[in-house]
RNA sequence: GCGCGAGUGGCGGAAUUGGCAGACGCGCUGGACUUAGGAUCCAGUGGGGAAACCCGUGGGGGUUCGAGUCCCCCCUCGCGCACCA
C-alpha cells in the first residue's frame, strides 16, 4: 500500500505525498522558521522568547530511528504552539558529531572520518527535514566544525587560567591565586592544600604544622606546579585502563572482568598517566544544591545527586606505633571511633610500603601487585568474598588514653577500600558496618559493640542510628566520652574534642571525581596547549585559535607489544609538523598536546552557541545571551536556567547533563552567561521499543519473514509458531522499525500523530505497526472534513443550512482540552479530543468555514502539512501565507457549561441509575431529583433511607439499611 | 542489597481535589455501499449470564457514604546505583 498507488482512490483524496513536500520547499523558501535575534531586521523585543531545545544526535551511520522523532515532534509541537501563541521561539537542530563510532570506521576503511561524519549529517538533515520539523535551520551547527570547536577550546582555556577559590564560592583568574600566594594570604600544605596564612601558627600546639611552605621559600619551577595543579584543567597522574596492544586507553565499560579489552581480548594493564583533568569537584556543592530549584524529573535529580554522593563525616588521624606517620581516614560514623578494630588501606596507598614490616614485605607486596591490576570493574563486580593481608604495623586510635591497650590495633591492605574515595584508608568498626564485619568474620579480627540499637535488635552488624555504648567501656581510660548519647549528638561530640584536639576536623566528602577529560583518539577537538620544556604546559594564544585537528592518513592507533610500561602515542603524533611548534610563552621549542577531548565537550555548550551560531569574536553574544536564556516561569519570576525545556532520552540522565551544568556554572562565575544553571525545565522520553520474534531455538526473525495470521506470528518459511516479546529495538533482533518506511506508507504527519499518540511522552511504550493507520484514517476524515474527495472543491457542508450551534460547543471543548494539554505535555489526550471532534463534525450536517480554520489551527502543530494545505484550501481568496504564526485559537468557558447536567445516583455506593438536574441545583434539589427516580427507588425499595450524601453536580450517594 | 518508577479489556492507553472505570485508537463482530476491498460509512464490543443481575483496575487488609486514586503488608516488571567507609 502506498499514497500513489492507490487506484481506486479518487485525485482529490488526501495525498500526503503531494502536501508534504510542496510544504517544506514552501517552509525552506519563505524562511517561516528563521528565528531573528536582537538587533536584527525583523526582531521583535516586545515578544517573550520561548527556548525549546532536544538533546541534539550523534549522526550515526545507520540514520534515524524512530525513538529520534518522538522527542523532536513534541518539541516541534510545542515550538509551533508557542509561535502561534506569540512567542519568539528558538528552536535549533545540530550535530554531536565527534566521536568513536566515525574514527572505528576510519580505521576500518581508511577513509576520513570527515568524510563520514558529513555523510552522515546530510542523510540525518534530509531525513528531519521531511518530517517536516520547524527548525530554524540557519542556526544549525556541528562540534566538529572548527568554527565551532575554537570555542570549545576557548572555554578549556577559560578553565585552564582559572582556579576555584574556595574563600570566595566561585572560579577566579589564575592570577589572583598568584597574588594571594605572593602575599602569603595562602600557603602550603604538607600534601600540596592551600589554606589561609592566617590558620598556621596559631593553633594551640604552636608552632606551625610540619611541611608548610610558603610562596618565598618554593623555587620557580615550584610554584608554576602549585599554580598548574590549582587550575580548573589540570594534568595529573591518574589511574587508566591502558591497553598496548590497541594502542589506547579504555573507559570501564570496555575492560572484561577478566582484565581484557571487550575489542580483540587484548591485556589491559592499570597504569597511573598523566592525563588532562577537570575539577568538577570544586563544584560539587553548587551541582548538588542547585539542583533542587529545576524543574526536572526527580528521578534524574536523584541520580546526580547519587553520583555526587555528598555524605558528612570527619576525618580523624590515627598514629602509627613506632612511626611519625600518620594515617588519615574519613569516617561517616566517628560516634564509632571506639569500636575500630582494625584500619584498613587501599592497596595504593602511598604508606603501605613504607609501613610493611620485613615479614610481611613479600606477602603484602604480592597481594598489592594482584589488586593494582585488577580493573576497578573487576574489583568491585567480584564483590563476593573479601580478600587482604595484615602489613604487620599497627595503628593508633588516638580516642583512647595513653598507654591504654585498646588504642593499638592492626593495619591491613585490601582491595575492599577504593583509593579513589576519602583518604584511602579507612577505620574499620565490624560492630557497626557489613563490610568490616564481613572482612572480620573471614580473618578472625575483633568484633565489639559500640551502639545498641533502640529498637532491641542484634547490635552485631547494626549500621543504624542508636545510642552510644562502651564509648569507652567500663574500667577503659579515654580522653572523650560518649556513652548514653544518641548517634547525632555522638558524632556532633566526637567530632568537636578531635577538632580541639588537632587530630581530626569534620568534612564533607563527596563521591564525584574530578573529570577525565584526555583521549588518545583523533576525531575529537585537539587540546589548545602546547608542551614546553621550560614553561610546562602552555595556553594556545586566543587569537591562534582554532587549533585545528590535522589531516592525517592513518588513524589506527599505534600497537604495541603487551607490556604496560610503553608510553600511549595517540594518532596525532603521526602529524610531526602540527606537534612540533614554538612555545607562544618564552618563543622556545614545544609540542602541542597529542590528546583530544572526550566526546562529551562540544556537548556542553552547545545551547549556548544556537543563540549566536555565527559569531566570530565571542561563543555567544551578551546581548542573544541574555534574550534567549534568562527566562521567566509562566508566574513572571525569573527561571533557575535558560533553556525552557531541554528533551532527550534518560540515558544522559548524569554525565552530558552534570558536564554541561559544570561548564555553565564556570562560565556563569566569569560572567559569560547571565543564569545560574543552563537548562530550566527538563524532560525525558520515554523508550520506543517494538515486538522481537523468536523461533523455538530463541533465534530472532525479522519482521519481512514473518507471517502475522489472527492467532500469532508464523515464520513464512519454515511456518513454525514464533513468540513475541516487547524488547528494545535492535538490530540483533531483527525489530527495529525505520522511521522512512512509515513516512513512505503514511506521511509524516501520520508519523507524528502515531507517536504522539501512543501514549504518554515519558512512559516506554512499544511500537505496533498495526495502529498507524489509526492516526492516518483521522487525518482523512481531517481531510473530507474541508475537501469533497469526488470533486475536489470545498466539501459541501460547509455553509451549508444547518445548526452549527452544537459544532461550537464541541469545538471550544477541544480548544479547552487541547490547549491544557499541551501546557502539561500530554499530546495523547490532545490528540483524541481532536479526533472526537472531527468525529461529531463528520456527523453534522452542517459547519461553518470559520469553525474549521480554528480546528485547523488546533491540528497545526501535531500534523502541520495537511493543516497548511487545507487552511488554504479554506482561506481561498483570502489565504495569505502559512498559518504558523496565526493566533491560537481561544475558547469561551461560557460555552462550556451545560444548563442541564446528568448526575450519578449512588444507593449504598453502588451505581443506581442517572438523573439530569439544572446546572446550578443545590443539594435539596439534587437530592430530591435522585430520589424520586424510578430505578433509584426499586434499588431502595422496602429500606429505610439513612443518610443521602450530595456532592451538588457529581453524585447522589443514598445510604439506606 | 539500596534508590526511583510502573502494574487498568484481546492490545496501546483515558479517568478533575476520592465521585458514573475503560475516553480515544487498534483489533474483533454484524450491517450498508460495492465487480472487488486490507477503502469508506453505520451499529456493537470489560468478563460471566437468556435475562434480572453478578464480578471486575497485580494480590491481601484498612480508612470512607463512596477507592484505579489515600494508608499498611505482599507479589511482579522496568530503570538507576552498587564494597563510596
Amino acid at each position: 500500500m502506498s499514497g500513489q498507488g492507490w487506484s481506486w482512490m479518487s485525485e482529490h483524496a488526501y495525498s500526503f505525498s503531494a502536501v508534504e513536500p510542496k510544504w517544506q520547499a514552501y517552509w525552506k523558501e519563505k524562511a517561516t522558521f528563521r528565528a531573528a535575534n536582537p538587533g536584527e531586521a525583523g526582531f521583535d523585543a516586545s515578544r517573550a522568547k520561548y527556548y525549546v531545545l532536544d538533546f541534539f544526535p550523534y549522526p550515526s551511520g545507520a540514520g534515524l530511528h524512530v525513538g529520534h522523532p518522538e522527542g523532536y515532534t513534541a518539541t516541534d509541537i510545542l515550538a509551533r504552539w508557542e509561535r502561534m501563541r506569540g512567542r519568539n521561539v528558538l528552536h535549533p537542530m545540530g550535530w554531536d558529531a565527534f566521536g568513536l563510532p566515525a574514527e572505528q570506521y576510519a580505521v576500518e576503511t581508511n577513509t576520513h572520518p570527515r568524510i563520514t561524519t558529513e555523510r552522515n549529517i546530510a542523510r540525518f538533515r534530509e531525513q528531519l527535514q521531511r518530517l517536516g520539523f520547524s527548525y530554524d535551520w540557519s542556526r544549525e551547527i556541528s562540534t566538529t566544525d572548527p568554527n565551532y570547536y575554537r570555542w570549545t577550546q576557548w572555554i578549556f582555556l577559560q578553565l585552564f587560567n582559572h582556579y576555584y577559590d574556595a574563600a570566595e564560592g566561585k572560579a577566579m583568574p589564575i592570577g589572583v591565586l598568584e597574588q594571594h600566594l605572593e602575599a602569603e594570604r595562602l600557603v602550603v600544605r604538607f600534601n600540596g592544600e592551600l589554606v589561609a596564612g592566617s590558620a598556621i601558627g596559631f593553633q594551640q600546639t604552636g608552632g606551625i604544622e610540619p611541611g608548610t611552605r610558603f610562596w618565598h621559600e618554593l623555587s620557580e619551577e615550584e610554584r608554576r606546579e602549585v599554580i598548574d595543579d590549582h587550575r580548573l584543567a589540570y594534568l595529573a597522574e591518574v589511574p587508566v585502563n591502558w591497553c598496548p596492544a590497541l594502542g589506547t586507553v579504555l573507559a570501564n565499560e570496555e575492560v572484561t572482568s577478566e582484565g581484557r579489552s571487550e575489542r580483540g581480548n587484548h591485556p589491559v594493564f592499570r597504569r597511573p598517566l598523566k592525563q588532562w583533568m577537570l575539577r568538577i569537584t570544586a563544584y560539587a556543592d553548587r551541582l548538588e544544591r542547585d539542583l533542587d530549584p529545576l524543574d526536572w524529573p526527580e528521578s534524574v535529580k536523584s541520580m546526580q545527586r547519587n553520583w555526587i554522593g555528598r555524605s558528612h563525616g570527619a576525618e580523624v588521624v590515627f598514629g602509627v606505633e613506632g612511626s611519625d606517620e600518620t594515617i588519615g581516614i574519613f569516617t561517616t560514623r566517628p560516634d564509632t571511633l571506639f569500636g575500630a578494630t582494625y584500619m584498613v588501606l587501599a592497596p595504593e596507598h602511598s604508606l603501605v610500603e613504607q609501613l610493611t614490616t620485613d615479614g610481611q614485605r613479600e606477602a603484602v607486596r604480592k597481594y598489592v601487585a594482584e589488586a593494582v591490576k585488577k580493573s576497578e570493574l573487576s574489583r568491585t563486580a567480584e564483590a563476593k568474598e573479601k580478600t587482604g593481608v595484615f602489613t604487620g604495623a599497627y595503628a593508633l586510635n588516638p580516642v583512647w588514653a595513653e598507654g591504654e591497650g585498646r588504642a593499638r590495633i592492626p593495619i591491613w591492605v585490601a582491595d575492599y577500600v577504593l583509593m579513589g574515595y576519602g583518604t584511602g584508608a579507612i577505620m574499620a568498626v565490624p560492630g557497626h558496618d557489613t563490610r568490616d564485619l564481613e572482612f572480620a568474620t573471614q580473618f578472625g579480627l575483633p568484633v565489639v559493640q559500640v551502639v545498641q540499637p533502640s529498637g532491641g535488635e542484634e547490635w552485631r552488624g547494626f549500621v543504624g542510628d542508636g545510642t552510644a555504648v562502651n564509648s569507652p567501656p567500663a574500667g577503659a581510660r579515654a580522653e572523650c566520652e560518649l556513652n548514653g548519647l544518641a548517634t547525632p549528638e555522638a558524632k556532633k561530640k566526637i567530632t568537636g574534642w578531635l577538632e580541639g584536639e588537632g587530630l581530626g576536623r569534620g568534612r564533607v566528602q563527596y563521591k564525584l571525581r574530578d573529570w577525565l577529560f584526555s583521549r588518545q583518539r583523533y576525531w575529537g577537538e585537539p587540546f589548545p596547549i602546547i608542551h614546553c620544556g621550560k614553561c610546562g604546559p602552555v595556553g594556545v594564544p586566543e587569537d591562534q585559535l582554532p587549533v585545528q585537528l590535522p589531516d592525517l592518513d592513518n588513524f589506527q592507533p599505534t600497537a604495541q607489544a603487551d607490556d604496560a610500561r610503553t608510553e600511549p602515542e595517540p594518532p596525532l603524533h603521526r602529524a610531526k609538523d602540527w606537534v612540533r611548534t614554538t612555545c607562544p610563552q618564552c618563543g622556545g621549542e614545544g609540542r602541542r598536546e597529542l590528546n583530544t577531548m572526550p566526546n562529551w565537550a562540544g556537548s556542553c555548550w552547545y545551547y549556548l552557541r544556537f543563540c549566536d551560531p555565527t559569531n566570530r569574536k565571542a561563543p555567544v553574544s551578551k546581548e542573544a545571551e541574555k534574550y534567549w536564556m534568562v527566562s521567566h516561569k509562566r508566574d513572571g519570576k525569573p527561571h533557575f536556567g535558560g533553556v525552557d525545556l531541554y528533551v532527550g532520552g534518560a540515558e544522559h540522565a548524569v554525565l552530558h547533563l552534570l558536564y554541561a551544568r559544570f561548564w555553565h556554572k564556570v562560565l556563569f562565575d566569569l560572567g559569560y552567561v547571565s543564569t545560574p544553571e543552563p537548562f530550566g525545565k527538563l524532560f525525558n522520553q520515554g523508550m520506543i521499543r517494538a515486538f522481537a520474534y523468536r523461533d523455538a531455538r530463541g533465534v530472532p526473525i525479522g519482521y519481512d519473514e514473518i507471517d502475522f495470521r489472527e492467532d500469532g506470528a508464523y515464520q513464512r518459511s519454515s511456518g513454525e509458531k514464533l513468540v513475541g516479546a516487547v524488547e528494545k529495538m535492535s538490530k540483533s533482533l531483527k525489530n527495529v522499525i525505520n522511521p522512512d518506511d512509515v513516512v513512505k506508507e503514511y506521511g509524516a504527519d501520520s508519523l507524528r500523530l502515531y507517536e504522539m499518540f501512543m501514549g504518554p511522552l515519558e512512559a516506554s511504550k512499544p511500537w505496533n505497526p498495526r495502529d498507524v493507520p489509526g492516526v492516518f484514517r483521522f487525518l482523512q476524515r481531517a481531510w473530507r472534513l474541508v475537501v469533497d474527495p469526488e470533486t475536489g472543491q470545498l466539501s459541501v457542508k460547509i455553509g451549508a443550512a444547518g445548526a452549527t450551534e452544537a459544532i461550537e460547543k464541541a469545538l471550544h471543548k477541544t480548544i479547552k482540552k487541547v490547549t491544557e494539554d499541551l501546557a502539561i505535555m500530554q499530546f495523547n489526550t490532545a490528540i483524541s479530543a481532536m479526533m472526537e471532534f472531527v468525529n461529531e463534525a463528520t456527523r453534522a450536517e452542517a459547519v461553518r468555514r470559520d469553525q474549521l480554520e480554528r480546528f485547523l489551527l488546533l491540528l497545526a502543530p501535531f500534523a502541520p502539512h495537511i493543516a497548511e494545505e487545507l487552511w488554504q484550501r479554506l482561506r481561498g481568496a483570502d489565504w495569505t501565507g502559512s498559518l504558523a504564526y496565526e493566533a491560537w485559537p481561544s475558547f469561551d468557558a461560557a460555552l462550556l457549561t451545560e444548563s442541564e447536567i446528568e448526575m450519578a445516583v449512588q444507593v449504598n455506593g453502588k451505581l443506581a441509575g442517572t438523573v439530569r438536574v439544572p446546572a446550578g441545583a443545590n443539594q435539596e434539589l439534587c437530592e430530591s431529583t435522585a430520589l424520586r427516580d424510578a430505578k433509584v427507588q426499586a434499588k431502595m425499595a422496602g429500606k429505610q433511607v439513612r443518610k443521602v450524601i450530595v456532592i451538588a453536580g457529581k453524585i447522589v450517594n443514598i445510604v439506606v439499611g
